[in-house]
DNA sequence: ATTTTGGGCACT
DNA sequence: GTGCCCAAAATT
C-alpha cells in the first residue's frame, strides 16, 4: 500500500495522510483531490518529513479521490511555499493556495461561453437593459463577469440573450499567447545602459542566483536595460516574471513590452477574467508562457522554466501584502530567484533602505545609471516655503507656483500637480453643530467625492451620497469640505485658469485600461495642460512636454511618524520629480512644504540623495529598525471591543521575557477600528540576531481564542495602522 | 473551515 | 423521551 502526506488546502488542517489508490500515479508536488470528512478537499502531495503531522494508522486512512492533470508544483516552488510560510508565520496552506491561482484552472482543457453585444436595436429597452447596454460596449465576458460589471442581475443579461441583445462567442481556454521575439526591434542604448545590459545578460546566460540592484535616476531608461536581460531569457526559452506595483501601471508597461518584442507579455493580477486568468496559469505551468507580468500574486506561480525575475519600482510599498499573508513580494522574489537559481533585479529610481544595505554589504551587485538617457537634465528643485508664501484663504497653490502653472500654460508646456490624497476634501464638518462625517466601520473621517457626489471610506468601502442636510442637528445647507484632495485642487486650476485642461489622475478616474490608455494617450497628444494626480501619476510615465512639477502639500507623508515615514516621502517626491523635463525642455520642481528644514526636504532640495540615506541609515540604527534590528506586529482583532481587548491582554498576559527581544502592548491599534473589526497590536522589536519567528509561534501556538478573534502575525510591518 | 457530536436544558 | 441550541471535537 502507497500512503502520502498532503498538503490540504485548509489552513487550520496542514498535514494529513492518505491512501494512493491503485493505478494511481502521485510525486511530491501533485495536486489532488481528498476526501475530507463528507467533503472533498485540494491538496499537494508533500514530502512527509517536511510538513510535520503525525502519522495514523494504516486503517484510518482513505484513498485519494484523483490526480489532476497538472504537472506537480517543482521542488523550488515548494521550497518557496515552506519558506514563506515559515518566514511570515502563515499556513502554509494559506501560501500554497496563492501557487494555484485558481482552482478553476486545475481542470481539464475546453472552451467556454463568453457574451458580448450584438448590436442590435433593442426592441423592449427596460432601464436594467439600458444600462447593461450602455456599459458593456466593447465588452466579452461570462454573464456572470457582464453582470458585475454592468451592475444589473444576471437575469437582466439572460433576458437580453433571449431577445438577440447578447450573442454567445465560444472561447477556447487554452489558446496559445503569440510569441515573443527577442531581436523584434533592438534598442539604442547609451554607454551606461549597455554596461548595464551586458551585465544582466551575462547572468541570465550563465544561470544560477545572482541578486542585482538597478539603481537608476528618473529617466535613466532602466526598462530598456532589463529589457536586453528579458531578451536572453527568451532566446534561451526561459520564462520571465516581471512584478509590478501596481495594475495601473501595467497598461503602459505592455505598450513598451510590445514595442520592443512585437507581442504583448501575458498578464498576471486580481482582476483578470476567469477564462484569462485559467488561459495565462495553464501557459504558465506549461512553459507556453514566456514572459509574465504581474502584481505581487504573479510571484507564486508555478513557472515551468523561470530564467529570470525581475521588480520594477522596487522600493515600492505595494508590494507588501497587508492582509492574508503578509508577505513582501520584492523580499520573496530574491529567494524565489535562490530557489530557482535565477538572477533578480530589483530596479528603482529611490531603492528601499533595506536594498541599499544588502547592495552596500554586496549581498546585491549594484549596477547604477546616474544619468537621464539622451542627454535629459534632472529638473531643478525648489523649496517654497508657505510660512513666507501662503495661498490665498482657502486655497492651497502659493502665488509662486501658480505664476509657474501661468507661464506653462503661455508656453504651451504641461504641468503636473501632485497631492497624495484622493477625492475632494479629506473631512466633511457641519459649520452649525460641528458634526463630522464618520466610517461606521473604521477609525477613519469620510472622503468627499464630488465626481460620484459621495463619501466614501477608502479603507472599507462604505459609501453614502452626499446628504443635504446635516444628519445630526438637521440645518440644511452647512456642511463644509475641510482641506484638500486632487479633485478639490483641479477645482482650483479651473477657477484661475478657466481655459487649461485639467485631467484628475487618481485609482478612481484610472480605473480601467480604457481609462489609462486614453488618458496617455491625451497627455502624449498635449490635449492635457494640468494633471492633478495621486501617487499613481508618480511613476513609469514619460510626457516629453512635461516641464512643471508642483508638489501640493510635501508634509503630508511625515505626518503619523511612522518608520519609514521619511523614506517614503523622499521616494515619492523624487519619483514624482523625476516626471518633470524628460525632454529636450528641462523640468522644475516646486515642492510647497512647513517645514523647509526638514532633513527630507532639504535632502531633496540640495539634490543630495547619499546624504539622505546616510542620515537615514544612522537614525534608523541608533534606533534598532530594520534592517539593523526585527520588528513584528501581532493584530488581535475581533467584531466585539471587549472580546479582542480581552484576548489582546491574554496575549500580552503569556509574553516571553527574552533578552534580545522586546514587546510592546497590547495597545489600540492607531486604527482601532477597521472594516468592522476592533483592534489591539503588540510590537516586537528584537535585535538582528533574534529568531523572532520562532519566538512568536512558540508564544501564540499553545494560546486558544474565542472564534471570532483573529491573531494576525506581520513580520517585517511596512503598515503601522 | 466545515461538519458531526454530545451535553445541557426546556418542554411534553 | 424529544427537540433545540451551542460548544467541542474531529476531519487522515
Amino acid at each position: 500500500m502507497q500512503r502520502v502526506r498532503l498538503l490540504v488546502f485548509n489552513a487550520a488542517l496542514g498535514a494529513l495522510d492518505y491512501r494512493v489508490p491503485d493505478g494511481m500515479a502521485v510525486e511530491p508536488g501533485s495536486v489532488v483531490i481528498a476526501p475530507l470528512g463528507p467533503r472533498q478537499v485540494f491538496g499537494i502531495v508533500w514530502e512527509p518529513e517536511r510538513l510535520g503531522g503525525t502519522a495514523v494508522a494504516d486503517a484510518k486512512l482513505r484513498p485519494l479521490l484523483e490526480a489532476l492533470p497538472v504537472a506537480p508544483l517543482a521542488a523550488p516552488l515548494r521550497r518557496l511555499i515552506e519558506w514563506t510560510a515559515d518566514y511570515y508565520c502563515a499556513p502554509i496552506a494559506s501560501v500554497a493556495r496563492m501557487a494555484l491561482g485558481s482552482m478553476a484552472a486545475l481542470k481539464g482543457g475546453g472552451t467556454t461561453t463568453e457574451y458580448r453585444l450584438t448590436g442590435a436595436e433593442p426592441t423592449r429597452l427596460t432601464p436594467q437593459r439600458a444600462v447593461a447596454l450602455e456599459a458593456l460596449a466593447g465588452e466579452q465576458a461570462t454573464i456572470r463577469e457582464l453582470a458585475e460589471k454592468a451592475g444589473v442581475s444576471e437575469g437582466v443579461l439572460r433576458g437580453m440573450v433571449g431577445t438577440g441583445l447578447l450573442e454567445p462567442v465560444a472561447v477556447d481556454l487554452d489558446r496559445p499567447y503569440p510569441t515573443a521575439r527577442a531581436d523584434f526591434a533592438a534598442p539604442d542604448l547609451s554607454a551606461d545602459q549597455q554596461a548595464a545590459a551586458e551585465a544582466f545578460v551575462a547572468a541570465v546566460r550563465e544561470g544560477g542566483f545572482q541578486p542585482f540592484l538597478l539603481d537608476g535616476v528618473t529617466g535613466s531608461g532602466k526598462t530598456e536595460c532589463y529589457f536586453e536581460a528579458v531578451a536572453a531569457a527568451l532566446a534561451l526559452g526561459k520564462q520571465v516574471l516581471v512584478l509590478l506595483p501596481e495594475i495601473a501601471l501595467t497598461e503602459n508597461f505592455l505598450r513598451r513590452f510590445e514595442h520592443r518584442f512585437g507581442v504583448p507579455p501575458v498578464l498576471w493580477h486580481s482582476s483578470l477574467k476567469s477564462s484569462e486568468r485559467r488561459r495565462a496559469w495553464r501557459a504558465i505551468v506549461s512553459g507556453d508562457a514566456q514572459v509574465v507580468v504581474g502584481a505581487r500574486s504573479a510571484l507564486f506561480l508555478p513557472y515551468a522554466r523561470l530564467g529570470l525575475i525581475i521588480v520594477d519600482e522596487a522600493h515600492e510599498v505595494s508590494f507588501k501584502q497587508d492582509d492574508g499573508v503578509r508577505y513582501n513580494a520584492r523580499d520573496v522574489a530574491v529567494i524565489r530567484a535562490r530557489f530557482e537559481a535565477a538572477p533578480v533585479i530589483l530596479a528603482s529610481a529611490t531603492p528601499a533602505l533595506e536594498s541599499m544595505q544588502l547592495a552596500e554589504a554586496g549581498v546585491y551587485r549594484k549596477i547604477a545609471l546616474p544619468a537621464r538617457f539622451g542627454g535629459a537634465e534632472l529638473p531643478a528643485i525648489e523649496i517654497l516655503d508657505l510660512r513666507a508664501e501662503q495661498p490665498e484663504r482657502g486655497r492651497w497653490l502659493a502665488p509662486r507656483l501658480v505664476r509657474e502653472l501661468k507661464d506653462r500654460l503661455l508656453k504651451g508646456e504641461q504641468s503636473l500637480l501632485f497631492l497624495n490624497r484622493r477625492g475632494y476634501a479629506p473631512l466633511t464638518l457641519c459649520r452649525h453643530c460641528g458634526y463630522r462625517f464618520q466610517c461606521p466601520n473604521c477609525t477613519a473621517w469620510l472622503v468627499e467625492h464630488r465626481l460620484s457626489r459621495r463619501l466614501a471610506c477608502h479603507h472599507c468601502g462604505h459609501e453614502v451620497p452626499v446628504p443635504d442636510k446635516c444628519p445630526e442637528c438637521g440645518t440644511p445647507d452647512c456642511l463644509v469640505p475641510c482641506g484638500p484632495g486632487v479633485e478639490r485642487i483641479a477645482d482650483e486650476v479651473s477657477e484661475l485658469f478657466p481655459e487649461a485642461r485639467v485631467a484628475v489622475v487618481t485609482s478612481d478616474t484610472l480605473n480601467s485600461p480604457g481609462k489609462v490608455m486614453e488618458f496617455v494617450e491625451a497627455a502624449e497628444n498635449k490635449l492635457i495642460d494640468v494633471i492633478v494626480g495621486t501617487q499613481l501619476v508618480t511613476k513609469g510615465y514619460h510626457f516629453p512636454e512635461l516641464t512643471l512639477v508642483g508638489v501640493v502639500d510635501a508634509d503630508l507623508g511625515l505626518e503619523g511618524g511612522d518608520l519609514r515615514a521619511g523614506e517614503r516621502t523622499y521616494q515619492q517626491i523624487a519619483q514624482v520629480a523625476g516626471r518633470a523635463g524628460r525632454g529636450e525642455k528641462p523640468g522644475e520642481v516646486l515642492i510647497q512644504t512647513r517645514h523647509p528644514t526638514a532633513p527630507v526636504i532639504a535632502a531633496l532640495a540640495s539634490g543630495d540623495r547619499d546624504a539622505f540615506y546616510e542620515a537615514e541609515t544612522q537614525s534608523r540604527r541608533d534606533a534598532g529598525a530594520p534592517p539593523f534590528g526585527r520588528w513584528a506586529a501581532i493584530i488581535v482583532s475581533s467584531e466585539d471591543e471587549a472580546e479582542a481587548r480581552e484576548a489582546a491582554r491574554a496575549l500580552g498576559g503569556t509574553r516571553p521575557n527574552l533578552p534580545d527581544v522586546a514587546i510592546l502592548g497590547p495597545a489600540p491599534a492607531p486604527m482601532a477600528l477597521l472594516r468592522g473589526r476592533y483592534r489591539y497590536r503588540l510590537l516586537i522589536i528584537a535585535r538582528r540576531s533574534a529568531e523572532v519567528q520562532r519566538v512568536i509561534r512558540e508564544w501564540i501556538s499553545p494560546l486558544r481564542f474565542p472564534p471570532g478573534v483573529r491573531i494576525g502575525v506581520d513580520i517585517d510591518p511596512y503598515s503601522f495602522v
